[in-house]
RNA sequence: GCGGGAUUUGUAUAGUGGUAAUAUGCCAGCCUUCCAAGCUAGAGCCGCCGGUUCGAUUCCGGCAUCCCGCACCA
């Protein structure tokens, strides 16, 4: 048995690996990279849709009233202006590099513009309202929403923007999805796609970035339900992590938002945080989002999301239970979960423990030499298993065994098939497992049987 | 956004005012019938833009990116 070596992995490391075996590289990065932009490799992308595949299982075709959703990324700007992106975000601030507060710069100045120059003018030697000191940067606006253009005319009223966040078109669809699937209150609608954050900067590899991609759920439900709901949502997210993806306890934890912590719609929040390299961050959100989000909507578009309830005859505006995570601090999750290394024969074997559902190869072929008689017959048990299997294989015939298990080990292949001379004369082949590296000769035949995914 | 550090081949590093090396990886051949073996051969690197200089990967400036601390994260 291998013996694990007790590793703290660093995120030099992670980095590190990621680029080697291609995993994450730099967005652009022949022309100095683009700070906040990742791109997915070949075993990213694999281990990328894996877990989006995991996930939409879970939650869409597990949970007989929740659907599913693809909404576009540029929406109507007045959807973000009903959520309360555009007005948080339109109005030019200062902050105090003494105490750290932020003000409104046209409030401080005494004066209704948003006119830069003319507020950096009247703010000179101003003191900060909290702390007093005369040491207020210039004034800026801080809007985290791309911005783009809609049609071939650069101009105000064809400003819109990349969607900060996926749910908003959830909620502006919550009325066609009930009326298309027929659905009773409690309900959900779940998507999967990316959304767009100006990020004042962007941190620790590919946990803070400026393009990212989320999968979130938004339960609706009557406002009694709002406790249960939000009890079951949490319980979902710790199963879904310790379950589904298999993340160890220990590098899990809860965190309540407090108070001041809270986003503006979230009446209750908690997350739970993984230990990641950089240590515990956010993970996974539950947040109750009361019924601010229909209101909103209700109030900015002038159509009526109320729901009428036909057992209780009661009509009332439907509250939130919201459910989300990014895929890229999963993956990150799960590369930091699964990284390990391990003394075998005085030598360092660097392995990825990812569940087998996960691995963005689950079965290398490998002729044990690269002689025509083993080549052909390798082959051949290769195509057999890809037209027989619907999952990702790959075939490698270079430089020894021993150093293709290894490669095979850091991309988290649970399964290497080698085939040898007596393959030739009995129609077996060895399965080697990841994790334990045993071997168990099995038949051709049976191959596709044997390996469980 | 502020402060600090870094940037040399796929990765990890060494080094130099006269354009570079080590390990590993990769690749080819031989060998090898199960855990990064060996031998031989090969490809591959000074982040970008300026300045100083006869000459810059090296010195200087700017930029970019990454990492660390703070701030930010609605």
């Amino acid at each position: 048995m291998p013996h694990t070596k007790k590793i703290t992995v660093t995120l030099e490391t992670l980095v590190s690996l990621a680029k080697r075996r291609g995993f994450v590289f730099q967005a652009s990065e022949i022309y100095g990279g683009l700070a906040g932009f990742w791109d997915y490799g070949p075993y990213g992308v694999e281990l990328v849709n894996n877990i989006k595949q995991l996930w939409w299982r879970a939650m869409v075709y597990e949970q007989p009233e929740i659907y599913g959703l693809d909404s576009a990324i540029v929406q109507n700007p007045k959807l973000w202006k009903a959520s309360g992106h555009i007005d948080s975000f339109t109005d030019p601030l200062v902050d105090c590099k003494s105490c750290g507060a932020r003000h409104r710069a046209d409030h401080l100045a005494g004066l209704d513009t948003s006119d830069l120059k003319e507020l950096a003018l009247l703010l000179k030697d101003k003191p900060c309202p909290k702390c007093g000191k005369k040491t207020l940067t210039e004034p800026r606006f801080y809007n985290m929403m791309m911005k783009t253009w809609v049609g071939p005319v650069e101009d105000e009223s064809s400003v819109a923007y990349l969607r900060p966040e996926t749910a908003g078109s959830i909620f502006t669809n919550y009325d066609n999805v009930r009326e298309t699937t027929r659905s009773k209150i409690p309900f959900g609608i779940a998507q999967i796609g990316k959304a767009f954050r100006n990020e004042i900067s962007p941190r620790d590899f590919i946990f803070r970035v400026r393009e990212l991609e989320q999968m979130e759920m938004q339960y609706f439900i009557s406002p009694d339900m709002q406790k249960q709901q939000y009890e079951r949502w949490r319980e979902f997210c710790w199963d879904f992590l310790t379950e589904r993806v298999g993340l160890a306890k220990d590098n899990l934890k809860w965190h309540e938002h407090g108070p001041d912590e809270r986003a503006h719609y979230a009446a209750a929040a908690h997350d739970v945080y993984f230990n990641f390299p950089q240590g515990f961050k956010e993970l996974w959100g539950t947040h109750n989002r009361t019924d601010f989000d229909l209101k909103n909507h209700i109030r900015e578009s002038g159509k009526d999301l109320s729901y009428f309830d036909e057992a209780t005859k009661e009509r009332y505006v439907p509250n939130i239970i919201e459910s989300s995570v990014g895929v890229g601090r999963m993956m990150m999750a799960v590369l930091t979960d699964a990284y390990n290394e391990e003394e075998v024969n005085g030598e360092t074997r660097v392995v990825l423990k990812i569940d087998v559902k996960l691995a963005p190869v689950k079965v290398a072929i490998l002729p044990l030499s690269k002689k025509p008689e083993l080549s052909k017959l390798s082959r051949e048990v290769y195509t057999k298993l890809v037209q027989s299997t619907n999952y990702n294989i790959e075939y490698d015939e270079t430089q020894s065994i021993g150093k293709r298990y290894r490669r095979q080990d850091e991309i988290g292949t649970p399964y290497c098939v080698t085939i040898d001379f007596e393959s030739l004369e009995d129609n077996a082949v060895t399965v080697r497992e990841r994790d334990s590296m045993k071997q168990q000769r099995v038949k051709i035949d049976k191959l596709a049987e044997y390996i469980k995914i």
